[in-house]
RNA sequence: GGCGGAGUAGCUCAGGUGGCUAGAGCAGCGGAAUCAUAAUCCGUGUGUCGGGGGUUCGAAUCCCUCCUCCGCUACCA
């Protein structure tokens, strides 16, 4: 399908300092619903993620592991590929912030920023423990017994200065407040808005954008004692996707704002607030929102490598099966909350929702039609209120479904869908097909014919979030390969009867406990 | 401390520009059915809508106040 629609959704890119977890793949994940939706939905779509590599944490790490900082990011940048692919992720980029590509986008936003007078030469000063290698806040020392400064992990803090380069942060001030006043949706859940709006009000000051205390970045142009600051090179990797410098490619003219950046709340106030004051400063454009989503806690407590509770989303996929895991992040709580990932709660959703409503209908549905209708589909007759009732309902879930997505209310998408879900197998023991067999042949024709049409937009809706369970499901309705798409939603592209339909065989296998 | 959000059935939440007998899913209880993955369907909630006060013919929904919980309050990412 051709289409002059686009669409562009980014996660962030993953520190390679860090292991991939469940929040990596939760993050992942919800770009990968919406770049698929898009897609289905007839949108050219660029799903970028990737990971980040610079830094002094990255630098040290690799010291610690006795390789250069180069072979450690290589080696954890491809535990993050590996991921995607565990996944099932339909990404069209993996980008990394060692490739040449982002290099040279990086240090051109650099020359654009730095002709246009946003960044200038000064000095960055503050409390510096040299046992910790790092700088804190005045506001996160602690005062000891015998009166000294102390850095919050005990160690002696000194008053540094060394030569920095700075971003004229606080001259975007306002216009961030007028970014903000103009696109109330720019940050997503509402609530998030208000915090980084508050945080602008209560005053920007310069930042420092470039280091002198170590190596392992991007060497800034013109002054390579410098290398930049680590948002700088890792937010313009968005940018970097899609051609810049280069900004008269195709790509970057159908991409460029990006429609959503994907993000853990932790790391929400550099995507809503430094992110668009470079882009502005450099004469281009903000993305159109950052959304960001909460956190999962594990059985009740907070995932950490001290409890040792860190959890592997691969071993997760195969545990529970991926689309299992994909449907249970995405619906078990509103796109956005907190939420806590139980074995108990994985298992009671999933069998609950997807084996028992969504498999289980599908299953007795495909097995009526092969045992009464010799396996094809059925000749409907004419239709009364009760077919037209569920047909229209499934008919109009695309319309919700999609107002959901446009607001990443990936939650309230999977309900609605599940309202039809619920609604077909209320139909199904209302009309007992299986009587019909036997009083009412031409009848129960009908009644599997709009029972099939139902679970063939169920199948279609729902692809997004369970692109295997759904291929299954649309290949034992016989819906052939280019009939997939939304497009395809509606009568117009109705099963045709008689078509010949596969032997039924399960979509959604129930998760049963192994007995000890 | 400052700013912001939230407190609604056992659980998770929806509703909230004031007005149908306050809702959904899950759990529980009762029943039906037997096509299907012992899956499904139907029925069933006397809930102080956090407490108190106020405005109003009328408030979960507006105002005041109190209590409780949570988030944000910059340069490791």
């Amino acid at each position: 399908m051709t289409t002059d629609k686009s669409f562009y959704v980014t996660s962030p890119i993953y520190y390679v300092n860090d292991a991939p977890h469940i929040g990596h793949a939760y993050t992942s994940l919800a770009c990968d619903v919406l770049a698929r939706f898009k897609r289905l939905d007839g949108y050219r779509v660029r799903f970028l993620t990737g990971t980040d590599e610079h830094g002094q944490k990255v630098e040290k790490s690799a010291q610690a592991a006795g390789v250069d900082p180069q072979a450690f990011s290589d080696r954890n940048s491809a535990k993050f590929r590996n991921l995607s692919q565990a996944l099932g992720l339909s990404n069209d980029d993996f980008i990394r912030t060692t490739e040449p590509r982002h290099i040279a986008a990086c240090q051109e936003i650099w020359r654009r920023l730095k002709e246009r007078g946003q960044i200038y030469l000064g000095s960055y000063s503050g409390w510096y423990s040299v046992r910790d290698e790092a700088y804190y806040a005045e506001g996160e020392l602690v005062t000891a017994p015998d009166g000294e400064k102390r850095a919050p992990t005990g160690a002696d803090v000194e008053w540094v200065e060394e030569p920095s380069y700075f971003f004229k942060l606080s001259a975007w001030q306002q216009p961030l407040l007028d970014y903000y006043a103009k696109h109330p949706d720019f940050v997503l859940p509402q609530a998030r808005l208000n915090e980084v709006m508050s945080f602008v009000k209560s005053g920007l000051q310069d930042l420092s954008v470039s280091r002198t205390s170590f190596r392992w970045g991007i060497p800034v142009p013109e002054d390579p004692a410098h290398v930049m600051y680590v948002w700088l090179d890792a937010l313009t990797n968005y940018l970097t996707s899609v051609g810049f410098p280069d900004t008269k490619t195709d790509d970057y003219r159908a991409f460029w704002p990006a429609d959503v950046h994907m993000v853990g709340k932790d790391i929400l106030r550099f995507h809503a607030i430094l992110w668009p004051a470079f882009l502005m400063a450099a004469d281009l454009e903000p993305p159109k929102r950052v959304f960001a989503h909460g956190w999962w806690t594990i059985e009740g407590q907070k995932m950490s490598k001290s409890l040792r509770n860190v959890v592997d989303p691969i071993e997760l996929a195969k545990k529970y099966g991926l689309d299992q895991v994909r449907y249970f992040l995405l619906r078990e709580l509103p796109f956005g909350n907190d939420g806590d990932f139980s074995h108990k709660a994985i298992v009671h959703r999933t069998n609950g929702d997807l084996a028992n409503d969504y498999g289980n209908l599908a299953q007795r549905v495909l097995s009526l039609i092969a045992r009464n209708c010799a396996g094809r589909v059925p000749t409907p007759g004419p239709l009364d209120d009760a077919d037209n009732a569920l047909l229209g309902a499934a008919h109009g879930l695309l319309a919700e479904v999609r107002a959901d997505i446009d607001v990443q209310a990936f939650h309230e998408a999977l309900d609605r869908i599940w309202t039809v879900v619920r609604a077909a197998n209320g139909y199904v023991d209302r009309q007992a097909p299986w009587a019909l067999a036997k009083s009412d042949v031409p009848r129960m024709g009908t009644v599997l014919y709009v029972l099939a049409e139902t679970i063939r937009h169920l199948g279609l809706l729902a692809q997004p979030f369970m692109p295997g369970v759904t291929g299954k499901l649309l290949d034992q309705l016989a819906v052939p390969a280019d009939q997939r798409t939304f497009a395809s939603i509606g009568p117009g592209s109705a099963l045709t009867p008689g078509t010949e339909l596969p032997k039924p065989t399960g979509i959604v296998p129930r998760y049963v406990e192994a007995t000890p």
